[in-house]
DNA sequence: GTGAAAGCGCTAACAT
DNA sequence: ATGTTAGCGCTTTCAC
């Protein structure tokens, strides 16, 4: 039972409970003789802090910050939103409060301001979504120095002071993409719809995706063609008259894939022109990406519950920060869920 | 910010923190007016109780009882253990410790035994798995009788008088299972393979999911044949000599499905007979089929996070204990997870 | 019926 | 370097 109270530590190391909350939370001021004989008390008895009467007396608050690229309702790093709420809400009793950061993903000026405000605000720990690889590292080298624990989400990068990672196996996703597409024979040739400018970005971040996708067709379907089509997603007119195109040229194919949250974009295009017994295989719970699931246009849509990333990132953090806790993996790599109109309904 | 205290309340009310304390806790000794001025005055503030002071203050612990089905690991009820444990582990600090009450699945008296020895310890709250309906129903008659809330998980009875449930959609589960076996065509002839046992027993689980399944068959494949062989989990041998038997008169059956969590007892006779190329469908991620589905003997399998079924319950029950939530629903389906062997990795 | 007072286990400011 | 002490917000005797 926890009933080891900091008052019995005191007692058995021949101190009073000041100086044992003081090693408790390496504050100086102890003799190295005193620690240590308090450090050792602490194992025998094995005495954890009740955590909530420590709260309740030192009732300062702590604020973390969760830096995420800026998103409209409906588009991919909203999806987030709804974890990162619970997280906080969860957070609240606990005297940490949740600040978002928001910055353009496609600026980097507009990271590295975010970026700056974060050091700033001096909070107790980071949730980063790393679009910036190397920025980033910069970054997080600044917290590591500052002592301030940080979390990624969505996508990592390489270095050994993150405290935890959530996200999706990405090559794996393609590999899965391309399995659940192809499972509808036959199979001979596939277009691939895929964005425009993603091709001149610093690092496409669905490219893992695509090359899990291209290793599966190359070993188990060597004589499938696959074709692309790239649009912009603000050019409706394009992407239909793309479409058009594309089809006009090869009516024989009956299986599409995006990498990227998008497949939403299409269909528009595939029920004005009554495109039926189509495989569509997209990725991403976006609602317009259900709606096309709900309506069957889309019929597999792999997703990674960012909700629950978000969440469990934040909660990794919140236990660090206020009980100390080592998340239980360092790496975590989310289950990808497979979505059809029949199980959609309760997602 | 949840600065009002319970002094504030007091000192507003013209009376002392022990009678705001009473009337928050229903205890008796408050005249009418004191209790009503004092509400009045918490509405007003907005005061709410600071659960960690509280918690502090009264160390008194309760317990929860999780009524469930005993189980040998491996089987369909253990896969609820890791989350009863989590949410445990979660109400400990909470000075709330879960109570396992284990009862035998297939005999009426053995939940009986098990309902009067919650009833005994006279538990906070109680989880149940309600596999005797008209015997639970009696059960939770009488924790309503002394105001013990509880909660459903896997099965609800329908009655006012639970605090939550979660659980599958099981009709369209069902219905799920055909769509996926039978996206791969051709789909003529189905074999779905069953248990003996379940013929008799007073209300087979999985009905409502046969309905689902044999539904969709009706409406999307009417010419469709669907076979039925009964099995004993028991009896290998039985049930080798039934498949041997099945596939000498009907060689081209090349679709299977089970309704219960037991596929993984047929995919010794598949790989012993080398049959390649079938579609395999089964439900529920017991270890067992976990192994099937890695080898690709068993192509999909449909599940419902059980685990997150019981944590997700007893959090609910929890906070309802504790801090006198309400649940934000009442009626939880899970999300029916699709397994293959791609995603099932990081399941 | 109600108030006063002594804690719950821990923190932090103030002494020494 | 270390001890003392006054709370944090709430519960729970024990008086009156």
């Amino acid at each position: 039972m926890g009933k080891v109270t900091i008052i019995d530590v005191a007692r058995l190391s021949g101190v009073s409970k000041g100086t044992v909350d003081r090693v408790l939370h390496n504050r100086e001021g102890v003799s190295a003789k005193s620690r240590e004989k308090i450090l050792k008390v602490i194992g025998e008895l094995g005495y954890e802090p009740n955590v909530y009467a420590s709260l309740l007396a030192s009732r300062k608050s702590r604020s973390i910050a969760v830096l995420l690229p800026d998103s409209s309702p409906g588009e991919f790093w909203s999806l987030y939103a709804s974890g990162i709420e619970k997280a906080g809400a969860a957070a609240e009793p606990l005297n940490i409060s949740l600040e978002r950061v928001g910055y353009n993903q496609y600026e980097l000026d507009s990271f590295r301001n975010a970026c700056s405000k974060v050091l700033e605000m001096a909070p107790a720990g980071v949730v980063i979504a790393p679009l910036f690889k190397a920025e980033t590292s910069l970054f997080t080298a600044k917290l590591r120095e500052k002592g301030i624990p940080y979390v990624f989400i969505d996508t990592k990068i390489e270095d050994d002071g993150y405290l935890v990672y959530y996200g999706m196996p990405m090559y794996k996703s393609g590999y899965l993409c391309a399995d659940i597409l192809s499972v509808v024979r036959p199979c001979e040739e596939i277009l691939v719809v895929r964005i425009e400018r993603d091709k001149f970005r610093q690092s496409d971040p669905t490219a893992s995706r695509r090359a899990g996708f291209l290793d599966y067709i190359e070993e188990r379907l060597p004589e499938c063609v696959v074709h692309n089509v790239f649009i912009d997603p603000k050019d409706p007119k394009g992407i239909e008259s793309r479409l058009r195109e594309f089809f006009a040229e090869h009516p024989a194919v009956r299986h599409i894939a995006t990498f990227n949250s998008r497949i939403h974009l299409i269909t528009g295009f595939l029920e004005k022109n009554g495109m039926q017994g189509l495989r569509v295989v997209g990725f991403d719970n976006l609602p317009a990406n259900l709606d096309a699931l709900r309506k069957d246009t889309v019929n597999v849509l792999i997703t990674q519950h960012p909700d629950e990333q978000a969440a469990s990132a934040i909660r990794d953090l919140v236990d660090h920060v206020v009980f100390k806790k080592t998340p239980p993996r360092r790496d975590n790599f989310m289950h990808m869920d497979i979505l059809t109109r029949y199980n959609v309904e309760y997602y």
